[in-house]
DNA sequence: AGCACGCCGACT
DNA sequence: GTCGGCGTGCTC
C-alpha cells in the first residue's frame, strides 16, 4: 500500500495537504519536499506519513522531489510547532513558514554552514610589511595581519571592506576561505565577583540544569542580571550545550553581543530580522548542526533547533515585542516554556518589572523566583518624587520644579534626561477663534503638528498633509498647538538653558541607522547635557553621567479602556527611571502628573514595582481578567461598518452558549476607524482555558465559512495583549 | 495567499 | 461589440 505524505504549505490555510511519494528518496517527517499546487510550486515540510490521504485518491498529486535526506526540523521543533499552530490558532503552515529562515522555504541546497574567512598569504604579508598599499586596502591588510576574520566580524569592523578585499585577492595577497581557521581562539575574559544574590541566583538554576524548570529573575535594569546569564551560560557551555537568550530588540543586541563574546570567548550566532536571509539561514544551520553553541535573537529566535539545548534566557520577558501581531500570533516567551519543557531544559525569564501574567505564574508555584535586590558597586535606588501639575504656572508643560531640578543638574555637570512618549510638536491643533481642530480624514484623530517639517500627521496611519496657514473652518489665523511632543519640549528647554547641548531622541532624529548609538555615545563622558526623548529612551546605553529622571504626561495612559495600561505605565515609568543614577553618583526621578493621588503612582512610588504589582493582581483576581481568565479576541476591520458589524453579530451567533465562557460585544474597537477602515472586535472570555481551547477550532471553523467574512480582514488573537 | 472562472459597466 | 471590475471557489 502505498503511504501518503501529509505536507504543510506556508499558506494561510487551515489544512495540510497530502501528496504521493517521490520517485526518489525515503521522505521523513521533518524534512522539506518540493510539491505541485494549482498552477505553480510550493516547498513545504512533511508532518506526517500516513497509510491513506485525507481526500479522494484521484486528486493526489506526487511530490517533484524531496529537498532533505535527513530532516531539517527535528522532532522536537515539529512538536512544538503542532502545538503552537493549535494554540495560537495558527495555520499549520504557517507555523513552520515562520521556523523557517527564508532561504530555507526554496528549492535549493542548504547553503554552506561555514562562515566565509578572509586571510593574509604570504605576498599579503610582504605587501603590508613594505606599506605599499593606502587607505581601505591598507586597513584590511593590517587587521588580517593579526590573524583571520569572519566576514561577519570585517562587516562589523571594516564598513566597505568587501571592495578592498576583491582587488586584494585579484593581486594574490588575500585568500578567501570557508571554515574558521586555527588561529582563532578569543580568550575568555574573568568573570567578575558576584553579589550574594547572584552567586545564590546562579546557583539555584545551575542546580537545575538538565531539567526543565522555569524561575522568574526579578532585577531591575544594573542590578546584574546579565552577569547571571553569562554564569550560566558559561556553565552550559561547559557541559557541551547550547544556550538561546532572547531579547526584545535587536537595538540591545550589538552591546550584549559584544559582551558574551568578550567574555565566554565563543562565537556567538545573532538571528534577527535585520540580517541578510543568507546570514540567518546559516546562522540557524549552525545551531542545528550544534556548532553555534550561544544564540542571541529576537522573538524569532525562539524557533531555532536546539540539538544539544542547555538552557533557553528570556530576557525583559514582559516586554510587548515577543508577541507577534500579525498572522502567526504567536508569544515567544510562552513558547519558550513549552520549548523547554519538551527539551528537558531550565527556562530562565529576567525582568525587572515582571508582567502580571509571570508573577502569577510565580505565586501559584509554576515558576521559581529569584530576586536581584542589591545594585552592585553600592548603587544607590534612585529617589522618585512626585510633582504636582494641578495650580503650577507651566512653561510649555514643564513645570518650576521639574525646571529648577535641571537647571541644578546641569550646574553640576550632570545630564537630565527628560522623557514624553510623544513625538512631533503637539498632539492637537486647535483654532482659537471657530474651536476647530485639525484631524486626520482616515481616522477621526487629532492630527499632530510637526512644526520642523511644517506638516500635519496622523500617527495611526501616517496621513500627512501641509500646516495650514489659516482655519479652514472659520478662516482665522488663531491656529494653536495644545499640549506637548518632544519637539516642543525641546525647543523649551533649549530657550530655558540656552548654555547646554540638548538632544532629541526619537523616530525623527534618529532615522538613520546608527544615529542613536551615536547619539548616546557621545553622551559618555562628563559634561553636562539635556535629553528630551520617546520610549527609545527607556533601555539601552548606559548613561554614567545621567542623575536625573523627569517623567512627562506619562499618565495620560490611566485613562486607557485597555485593562494592561496601569501595568505598562508602572513597567514604563520604572524602566525610564532605572536609567537615572550609577554607581557614585545617586540619581533622582520626577514624577510630573496631573493625578498625584492616583493609587497606582501614590502604591509605585511609596512601595516600588513590586507591590503595586501585587495590587493589580489583587485587582485582576478581583473583576478575573487576565492572568485569572483567559481572552480570544476577535478584530474585523472593513470599507464599511455594516459589513463590519453584521460579520461580527453573524460570528457572535456562531459560538455555542456555555456556562464556560463570557462574550463581550461585538463592540467598536477604541480606535473605531482607522486609515478609513471601520474597526470592531468581539472578545471571549474564560475562566478555563481548556474549555476556551475545545470551542476554538470549530467557532475558526464556522468563521470560515460565513459568507460575511469574505469581504472584510478579521483575525483570532488567542492570549491579546492589547486591544487595539 | 494566489489564481482562475464568471458575469455586469464604460470604452477603442 | 470588447476590456476589466472584483465576488466566488479551489488548491492535495
Amino acid at each position: 500500500m502505498p503511504a501518503v505524505l501529509r505536507v504543510a504549505l506556508p499558506l494561510p490555510l487551515p489544512t495540510l495537504f497530502d501528496y504521493l511519494p517521490p520517485v526518489a528518496g525515503e521522505p521523513r517527517v521533518g524534512c522539506r519536499v518540493l510539491v505541485p499546487f494549482g498552477r505553480g510550486k510550493q516547498v513545504g515540510v512533511v508532518v506526517a506519513i500516513e497509510a491513506a490521504a485525507s481526500v479522494d485518491g484521484h486528486r493526489l498529486k506526487q511530490v517533484l522531489r524531496l529537498l532533505d535526506d535527513t530532516p531539517l526540523l527535528d522532532a522536537e521543533l515539529m512538536q512544538t510547532l503542532a502545538w503552537a499552530a493549535d494554540y495560537w490558532l495558527g495555520a499549520p503552515g504557517e507555523a513552520y513558514a515562520n521556523a523557517l529562515p527564508l532561504a530555507l522555504r526554496e528549492a535549493k541546497p542548504l547553503p554552506a554552514i561555514d562562515d566565509e574567512y578572509w586571510s593574509l598569504t604570504v605576498p599579503g604579508r610582504s605587501a603590508l610589511a613594505a606599506g605599499q598599499r593606502r587607505g581601505g586596502s591598507q586597513r584590511l591588510l593590517a587587521t588580517l595581519a593579526a590573524g583571520a576574520r569572519s566576514a561577519q566580524e570585517l562587516n562589523e569592523g571594516l564598513p566597505g571592506w568587501r571592495a578592498a578585499a576583491r582587488r586584494l585577492a585579484a593581486g594574490g595577497l588575500l585568500e578567501r576561505g570557508e571554515r574558521p581557521p586555527l588561529d582563532r581562539s578569543p580568550a575568555a575574559s574573568p568573570a567578575p565577583r558576584l553579589s550574594d544574590e547572584q552567586a545564590l541566583a546562579l546557583a539555584t538554576v545551575s542546580a537545575s540544569l538538565g531539567r526543565y524548570q522555569p524561575f522568574l529573575l526579578d532585577g531591575v535594569t544594573g542590578s546584574g542580571k546579565t552577569e547571571v546569564y553569562l554564569g550560566l551560560i558559561e556553565q552550559v557551555l561547559a557541559q557541551g550545550r547550547q544556550a538561546l537568550l532572547l531579547v526584545p530588540e535587536i537595538g540591545l543586541a550589538p552591546q550584549t553581543v559584544r559582551r558574551l563574546r568578550e567574555r565566554l570567548g565563543v562565537m556567538v550566532e545573532v538571528l534577527h530580522s535585520s540580517l541578510s536571509e543568507g546570514d540567518r539561514a546559516r546562522a540557524w544551520l549552525r545551531a542545528r548542526a550544534g556548532s553555534a553553541r550561544v544564540i542571541l535573537g529576537t522573538r524569532s529566535a525562539v524557533f531555532t533547533p536546539l540539538p544539544q539545548a542547555g538552557l533557553i534566557i528570556v530576557d525583559e520577558e514582559h516586554d510587548a515585542a515577543y508577541k507577534q501581531q500579525e498572522g502567526f500570533r504567536y508569544h515567544a516567551r510562552d513558547l519558550a516554556l513549552v520549548r523547554g519543557r519538551a527539551l528537558g531544559v531550565p527556562v530562565l525569564l529576567g525582568s525587572g518589572t515582571p508582567s502580571l501574567e509571570s508573577l502569577a505564574n510565580a505565586d501559584s508555584g509554576r515558576y521559581r523566583r529569584l530576586h536581584l535586590r542589591a545594585r552592585p558597586g553600592a548603587r544607590q535606588p534612585p529617589q522618585v518624587q512626585i510633582v504636582d501639575m494641578r495650580a503650577q504656572r507651566l512653561e510649555h508643560g514643564l513645570s518650576p520644579a521639574l525646571l529648577g531640578a535641571i537647571a541644578e543638574t546641569v550646574a553640576r555637570g550632570e545630564q537630565a534626561l527628560v522623557f514624553r512618549n510623544r513625538r512631533g510638536y503637539a498632539p492637537v491643533l486647535l483654532c482659537h477663534g471657530c474651536g476647530w481642530h485639525a484631524e486626520c480624514p482616515r481616522c477621526e484623530r487629532p492630527l499632530t503638528l510637526h512644526a520642523g517639517r511644517r506638516r500635519l500627521i496622523c500617527h495611526h496611519c501616517d496621513y500627512q498633509q501641509r500646516l495650514p496657514a489659516a482655519c479652514p473652518s472659520c478662516g482665522g489665523i488663531e491656529l494653536k498647538p495644545q499640549g506637548q511632543g518632544t519637539e516642543r519640549l525641546e525647543e523649551a528647554l533649549v530657550a530655558q538653558f540656552p548654555l547646554v547641548p540638548v538632544l532629541r531622541v526619537d523616530r525623527e532624529t534618529t532615522r538613520r541607522r546608527d544615529a542613536f548609538e551615536q547619539l548616546l555615545g557621545s553622551l559618555k563622558d562628563d559634561r553636562p547635557a539635556i535629553l528630551v526623548g520617546t520610549q527609545m529612551l527607556a533601555k539601552g546605553h548606559d548613561l554614567p553621567n545621567l542623575t536625573l529622571v523627569a517623567i512627562v504626561g506619562a499618565d495620560e495612559g490611566l485613562h486607557s479602556i485597555d485593562f494592561r495600561a496601569g501595568e505598562r505605565l508602572a513597567q514604563l515609568v520604572v524602566q525610564v527611571a532605572g536609567r537615572a543614577g550609577r554607581a557614585s553618583k545617586p540619581g533622582r526621578v520626577l514624577l510630573q502628573t496631573h493625578q498625584p493621588e492616583h493609587p497606582l503612582l501614590r502604591s509605585l512610588l511609596a512601595h516600588g514595582y513590586a507591590a503595586a504589582a501585587r495590587e493589580m493582581l489583587a485587582e485582576r483576581r478581583l473583576i478575573q481578567l487576565p492572568p485569572y481568565s483567559h481572552q480570544v479576541l476577535l478584530r474585523a476591520d472593513g470599507a464599511q461598518r455594516e459589513q463590519v458589524d453584521a460579520f461580527l453579530a453573524e460570528a457572535c451567533a456562531a459560538i455555542p452558549a456555555s456556562a464556560q465562557w463570557q462574550v463581550a460585544g461585538p463592540m467598536p474597537a477604541p480606535m473605531a476607524l482607522r486609515a478609513g477602515r471601520h474597526r470592531a472586535q468581539l472578545l471571549l472570555e474564560a475562566g478555563s482555558r481548556a474549555a476556551l481551547h475545545g470551542m476554538l477550532r470549530t467557532w475558526q471553523a464556522a468563521l470560515l465559512a460565513l459568507p460575511s467574512g469574505r469581504r472584510l480582514r478579521w483575525s483570532l488573537d488567542v492570549d491579546p495583549i492589547d486591544l487595539y
